[in-house]
DNA sequence: TATGAATGAGGTTTCATTCAT
DNA sequence: CATGAATGAAACCTCATTCAT
């Protein structure tokens, strides 16, 4: 049997990705895992730690689902350094899209409670790219005119904006290999003189 | 004396962008404004009709600040008509900074009440856009290649990202004609082949 | 130019017969008279002191329109006795429909501000009932084993029992000879041996 | 222990008897029965909800209390079939003094909530009595002339007027055989030629 | 007289959380 | 571990009434 505590967090990643964070009810959660409304409380001390678990789930995948090294080494060129990270990201998202959901929308709401934790992940998400970047810089691959502070808006921009349109629209196959080709072109033309 | 109406949705606009619609609560706009609760009843009929009196301000805006003819009237190849684009958005969200963080935020999240709105502002970007690439194409500025699915996640995706960073950061001068010279380069450099 | 007091007084008997006293709003009746919310307390000096305005204006109407001396004085036995007075009830109510509908229908519900005025209202009935029920007993037009008690019964709930369903469908010619004819001939008989 | 919905329509009942359903607050429920706000909108999800569901009690008081085809078993002639119908409603009623007052007195007021269930009320009591006024016109107990509208407004117009007096004067012994026994009396002389 | 913007007490309803079983 | 009835603070909204103009 699966544990209890995943599948709430389960439901209410399904029910968040619908309604959004405030118009969920505790009581919406509880219904569709089957359990009493008490029993939500054994496993998260309140709506909001169940949330917070969620951010936490979501930085797991990311943290192990990137590794830049792991890209740094099987790239030869901007280009294919672009195309292995959207790849790989992108297959995070798709994984774990009413999550990627969840965290993409209410990041950009406005919730005192989350804030500092979305700001540690945006941190989280900076440092990756500068490392990227710098990586990228060293090897010659991007010009030395380029700054990091629209190297993070061209990739974080495209691919969020991608990210947004494409899971709502619950297709299958939402990231095949010619959206990763496609993505990873414009990137790499904006990135590149 | 300004109008009441306006007090109101200034007073609210702040508050808002500073808390969320959901954390915003009537009391706190009327204690801005310094009015009771009933008078607020008197202007909107509801918190939500408010909202909705604030994406239609917000549309306003932008239908006359973006005018598309004289943008292509002006502009004599892809960088030059990226650039006043990019310079006319700007000036939009910079005269208007509370509101259009408040937008672009509960834009993102889910809220079944303004979704329908939401969906109606989008299809007005959309076709604004889909008329700036089909004059793009017309003149050979950008490459038949380019699908206009990505020709909107581009511009789309680097703005609202460098938007929603500047905007939150309350800093002076946002949108100084560096940072347009620059958005503009990029977004050109992604669309060029 | 009518009085504006009266004008007052029969928007609001209007709108109180159609929506009931408490679904009725101050706005909707200076809504309809075409005045100011303010001009409204000029002349009276509150929503509660109009209604009792409009009872008052009823028990007028009745002590106006039914004269018991005049009906003995035109009536020979008990069956003309009845017939006569229906048709004066009758014709009060028909001429004053929707104080007549207003005022049988708060009288019913309760209103812990009007219940006095009800009271009294029915005391004025009482005795008009009384008086007409010993003036028949001593004419040997009623059995002296008829208590006053069943007596009122018969003829205040046979009427009211009429005047509800006729006068809320709102028919033309509502008491015509014939009905007053027929509502006599059941209240004689019901009273007499 | 009592079922906590039914403490609730109770309470609610005796409250609404005294003081009308516009004057009763949820608050004064609650009070009553000794319950928090939140408690009532676990068994009823609004006001309005609880009003409908004394609607329907009384509709089964009635339903279950009043059988016609027992009453014809029982009856020779007009006399004994009034005298039975008019106790077995006296009981109905005052077995639930409270919950009668109640639907009666909002039943002729006017709630457009509750127009259409009272109209339902109004044509069962119309079927029953309909049914009555067939057999007793095919047993030749009452006169061909008799038409029914009138029948209708003699049984309901003075059992009404009686309840009406009656009950709100709270006496022991509302209805005991005596007074069965007059309605009974005046009722059949007023449908027999 | 007349206005109508403003008031604010007071109503209904929601929902995250608790706790006795 | 599990329950679910109960809680009550806090939200939205209404509307009779006032008062400066």
């Amino acid at each position: 049997m699966r544990e209890r505590r995943e599948e709430i967090m389960d439901a209410a990643v399904e029910i968040f990705a619908c309604k959004g964070y405030y118009n969920t009810k505790i009581a919406d959660i509880v219904e569709a895992v089957g359990i009493a409304k008490g029993t939500f409380y054994l496993y998260f001390k309140s709506k909001k730690a169940l949330f917070l678990a969620l951010i936490k789930k979501q930085r797991n995948f990311i943290e192990e689902g990137i590794n830049l090294e792991k890209i740094v080494a099987r790239s030869d060129d901007l280009k294919s350094f672009v195309k292995i990270l959207i790849r790989d990201a992108f297959n995070i998202y798709a994984g774990n899209r009413d999550l990627t959901i969840v965290i993409l929308r209410e990041s950009v709401s406005v919730n005192e409670d989350f804030v500092g934790e979305f700001e540690i992940m945006d941190q989280e998400r900076t440092e990756r790219l500068k490392t990227a970047y710098e990586y990228l810089k060293e090897e010659g691959y991007i010009d030395l005119e380029n700054d990091f502070e629209f190297f993070y808006y061209v990739f974080v921009g495209i691919i969020e904006s991608i990210l947004l349109r494409k899971l709502i629209m619950k297709e299958q196959e939402l990231f095949d290999e010619e959206i990763v080709a496609k993505t990873a072109n414009y990137i790499e033309k904006a990135l590149t003189i």
